[in-house]
DNA sequence: ATCCTCCCCTAC
DNA sequence: TAAGGTAGGGGAGGAT
């Protein structure tokens, strides 16, 4: 076991921890519904939300309900189930246009540098905490008995509410009903155990153990529903003990097969467990557990033949599950992915809606002042659901309310679990534990915890809709996290002439209550830093405001700890340099000067700004802020014996990252690999099971030939990067590869940055790639994780990414780019080409095999290369030499060096240019073999580099 | 000076 | 068993 290294805990008590998941189409569906459900609430500006938001209520297509049968399935079995339903009923105007636009709005110019400078000479250690201990801040204390103000007291009786209930969409109604259904919770009825399986229907599939006369038992008695037959549609989950009589690919969408442990689990348990650990699938054929499955499998992996043709350098066994199967389970994931959507949703919408448009109509907030004599204060309100994934949690099992509660993976049966706590109950917070806590240790400040499960859709479904909500107060909102966020309310207050900000925060607080089930608290102050801060206090579901006027006396009180910006390790130097400081009234004593040396300048500055309150918010804070990377880490379940792993896992988060740099609409033109490895001294078995355990990080950065967002050339870099650092693969413990300098995409139709370099010389699309072929039942079931809204081409990928990889050739076939228009008066007339092929053409393309390096004859620097094209072209052109000249380009183009291809295109152009430096036949040699190039660029990049037409300007040709 | 690489730290 | 991601701010020290 790896004890944390004795060494100066490094390492924050981590505080961290995300989820999964992306949003899909269904679920951008589910939110321009939601949005404009929203809307009809305040039927005063609906017309102009319609208007700004491009609301147009159209039909919806076939394809829409296809995603939203998917979302039926795919969403919390409850809640969202039945709102879909309600959702046919009425008009339910869904627009694409929004979808669409959604995706939009995320691009933007870019880039710029970012990093600092200077390389050290040693690497980074990971070390391998015990997990919170150490930090000992965070403590949720007595803050339950904070002052707040009340949140049940001065509800909202407003004839508002009572209005808005009226005329609110069947959506929302029905919603609230449903919860209200769910806290009250229900009683079993007669003759059931319990009623875990309330509204869930399974159907069994052939022989499983228990067999279907005991599952049928069992469901009843617990509430749930025995189908004799699969219903599509109403029966929830298919039962199968093995795959031998299901095809799972054959699986019509929205088909669950889960094992029957499900059930038993299910009931040993308590309640209904996430299905995902329970589905049925290929694997099961191999192994027991998803990870073990995983390696298993790839130790033995005959089931990917390998196809060894042409390209052979490119890994082929990119086998997606493994980085899916774990998404599908890592909460930091997933919350980092929402707040990622979060802000991509806010930066929408600002860029869309004209703000002066406010949405919602507070006028009985309000007060009728005679004068406008109260100073001028900024009222930033700081918005935080209250332990946000056990209140998810608590909305389906009102008989855990009041006690210590932790969500985390562990079942809670083992008493020295490493599972870390995503969120914990107020309740368990008096003990001691906090998020980010192990198991095992939280277990030891309170052995009564309760475990319960995450419900990653509910995660998702909530965030949406407390952004929807909060949104339509004011624009004037920054996107912190899925369940955190700012808001600007100076206008919205002068506006509605509230003077009491207390009570705009209590109307937003019941509306985010009634429509999630959820508690929010709010902090209000002058300044973000302040409203935060003022956050804590309001906690748990209350609201603190800070005026101008007591920031002096609020700050002196908080604990350093607690301010944005300072976390263990800054702390930890500040105690160690100052000795025992807790609170900011003690940090201010000490000077700028002697804060610097110990922070560094940046940081030591803010901290003095902030520990006197007078920090303000820096320009832009509320402005859509443009992305600087895009990264995917893998840290977890890695261990592997053959390198040939490794690349396979490269290669997943290669495409992994073009997904997302698509997704943002962005290109890459730097990459980082960073690579985690067993530290020589850490035990090879780690404490957390399939833990990194300590490790020391290698880091190691590339400039990508040019802008991309193509897996394929990012692959390439990552693993000559992998190269340089060569860790031996048993070690490994981590892999995680960034993008930067990040430029904007915005080529319209193309999906590859390749045409960046040249200004298309003609107006002819060049991609020819990027619209394909149509959709079929598998790549909408797809769809479901990928969740590319709308790009075909992505999913394609996504689908390539599964398939053993035909590694298909990018000569295969293409045979001399018939692109039409493609000719221009460089290329001989038709009517010219002799009948027969000239005697130099390569029989096949296929003949054109590639090298693993650029080189021509051995030679690889440029005036070699030119040297060597002279040589050559002044000779009749044989099938040889014009393979070998081929080979050359297609493997530039193949390697991404496509600066160079462009440099040698253009001397090769202008030396079959005239007679002078190459025999005639050149020419049309030159222009086959520039083509087949392209050939290669579109396959790998997305769009073909014009090679030819590119240099038309430079008027080659022959003339003689 | 300013940029770049390889870090470290923080936050959810 | 367990699912330790991901983005941004910032700094040291070498390269330019
Ligand atoms: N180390 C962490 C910290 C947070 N989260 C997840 C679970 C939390 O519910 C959610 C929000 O984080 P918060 O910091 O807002 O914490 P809570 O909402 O749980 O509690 P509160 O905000 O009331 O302090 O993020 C996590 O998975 N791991
Ligand atoms: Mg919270």
């Amino acid at each position: 076991m790896d004890k944390p290294g004795p060494s100066k805990p490094k390492l924050e008590p981590p505080d961290c921890l995300p989820s999964t998941s992306k949003i899909t189409d269904a679920d951008r569906e589910f939110w321009d519904n939601l949005v404009e459900f929203v809307s009809d609430e305040e039927e005063i500006t609906l017309d102009r939300l319609l208007e700004d938001s491009d609301f147009s209520g159209n039909e919806q297509d076939v394809e829409d309900r296809d995603v939203e049968l998917q979302l039926h399935n795919f969403a919390a079995p409850e809640i969202v189930v039945d709102s879909i339903e309600e959702q046919e009923a009425p008009p339910e105007t869904v627009n694409d246009a929004l979808s669409r636009l959604l995706n939009e709005f995320k691009r933007a110019p870019i880039s710029e540098a970012e990093g600092p400078p200077a390389k050290k000479a040693s690497i980074g250690r990971i070390f391998d905490e015990g997990n919170a201990d150490a930090d000992p801040i965070r403590v949720p204390e007595n803050r339950l008995v904070r002052a707040k103000v009340g949140t049940a007291t001065e509800k909202a009786p407003d004839p508002h509410d009572i209005a808005a209930a009226q005329t609110f969409g069947g959506y929302m109604a029905l919603k609230k009903a449903k919860l209200r259904h769910q806290v009250n919770g229900e009683e079993p009825h007669d003759g059931l155990t319990s009623n875990i399986f309330s509204g869930i229907s399974v159907f069994v599939n052939g022989y499983t153990e228990p067999p279907a006369l005991i599952i049928r038992e069992l469901m009843t008695v617990h509430g749930g529903e025995y189908h004799c037959y699969y219903e599509h549609g109403r029966t929830t989950y298919v039962i199968a003990s093995s795959l031998a009589s299901v095809k799972v690919d054959k699986l019509r969408q929205g088909e669950i097969f889960i094992k029957p442990e499900w059930i038993t689990d299910s009931i040993a348990r308590g309640y209904a467990l996430p299905h995902i650990d329970y589905v049925v699938n290929e694997k099961d054929r191999y192994a027991k557990g998803t990870l073990q499955r995983f390696f298993a499998q790839s130790k033995e992996d005959k089931e990917k033949p390998k196809n060894p043709a042409p390209n052979r350098d490119t890994v082929d066994a990119r086998d997606p599950d493994f980085i899916f199967q774990y998404y599908a389970r890592s909460r930091l994931h997933l919350i980092s992915t929402l707040a990622q959507d979060m802000k991509d949703f806010v930066a929408d919408l600002k860029s869309r809606r004209s703000p002066e448009s406010e949405t919602i109509d507070l006028r009985d907030l309000g007060r009728f002042v005679t004068s406008e004599r109260r100073p001028k204060e900024d009222f930033i309100f700081h918005v935080d659901l209250d332990c946000f994934f056990v209140s998810v949690a608590l909305r389906s099992r009102p008989e855990c309310r009041g006690k210590p509660v932790a969500i985390t993976h562990s079942k809670g049966v083992v008493s020295n679990s490493m599972s870390e706590i995503a969120s914990c109950s107020y309740e368990a917070r008096a003990c001691g534990v906090k998020n980010g806590m192990l198991v095992k240790d939280a277990l030891e400040q309170c052995s009564r915890l309760v475990f319960l499960p995450y419900q990653f859709e509910d995660y998702t479904e909530v965030s949406k809709i407390i952004y929807t909500i909060l949104s339509r107060y004011t624009l004037d909102l920054r996107a912190v996290s899925c369940d955190e966020m700012y808001l600007n309310c100076t206008e919205l207050c002068r506006k509605f002439s509230i003077t009491d900000p207390k009570k705009l925060a209590e109307h937003m607080r019941t509306e985010i209550r009634e429509k999630t089930g959820c508690p929010a608290s709010v902090g209000i102050g002058p300044t973000s830093l302040i409203a935060r801060l003022a956050t804590r206090r309001a906690k748990p579901d209350g609201v603190y405001w800070v005026p101008k006027l007591n920031i002096a006396d609020f700050i002196a009180k908080e604990k350093i700890r607690d301010i944005p910006g300072i976390g263990y390790q800054s702390l930890d130097k500040i105690k160690s340099f100052f000795g025992d400081t807790e609170r900011c009234s003690e940090l201010q004593a000490h000077s700028l000067e002697t804060l610097e040396p110990l922070l560094g300048k940046k940081v030591a500055q803010k901290l003095y700004n902030q520990c006197r309150g007078i920090e303000e918010d820096p320009p832009g804070f509320w402005e859509i802020q443009q992305r600087k990377s895009v990264s995917c880490d893998i840290n977890y379940g890695i261990r592997f014996t053959e390198q040939k792993e490794a690349m396979q896992l490269l290669s997943g988060i290669g495409f992994e990252l073009e997904r997302k740099l698509n997704r943002c609409k962005m290109l890459a033109g730097n990459v980082t690999l960073k690579l985690l490895v067993r530290s020589a001294d850490a035990p090879v078995q780690t404490a957390k099971f399939m833990g990194h355990g300590r490790c020391d990080a290698h880091t190691k950065s590339a400039v990508l030939p040019m802008s991309t967002n193509n897996a394929k050339l990012i692959i390439t870099e990552i693993v000559k990067l992998y190269n340089k650092i060569a860790p031996l693969v048993e070690d490994l413990r981590g892999v995680g590869v960034q993008c930067s300098k990040l430029k904007s995409a915005d080529r319209q139709a193309m999906s590859s940055a390749v045409a960046e370099m040249f200004k298309p010389t003609s107006q002819r699309k060049p991609l020819q790639l990027a619209g394909r072929p149509k959709k079929d039942e598998e790549r909408k079931r797809k769809r479901h994780f990928y969740g590319e809204d709308g790009d075909e081409d992505m999913l394609m990928r996504m689908e390539d990414f599964n398939r053993p990889h035909k590694t298909s050739p990018p000569l295969k076939n293409r045979h001399i780019c018939e692109h039409e228009g493609m000719r221009n008066r460089l290329e001989p007339p038709r009517s010219n080409q002799p009948l027969a092929p000239p005697a130099w053409m390569p029989k096949c393309t296929k003949d054109i095999a590639f090298g693993s390096q650029s080189s021509l004859n051995g030679v690889t620097d440029d005036e070699g290369i030119e040297a060597e094209f002279e040589k050559i072209l002044i000779e009749e052109p044989t099938r040889e030499s014009v393979v070998l000249v081929a080979r050359f380009f297609c493997t530039t183009a193949r390697l991404g060096n496509l600066q160079s291809l462009t440099n040698h295109s253009r001397t090769l152009l202008s030396l079959v240019g005239h007679r002078r430096t190459s025999h005639a036949a050149w020419f049309q040699a030159a222009h086959l073999i520039l083509n087949e190039a392209d050939a290669v660029c579109a396959e790998y990049y997305g769009a073909p580099m014009m090679l030819v037409d590119s240099l038309e300007h430079l008027n080659f040709g022959r003339y003689d």
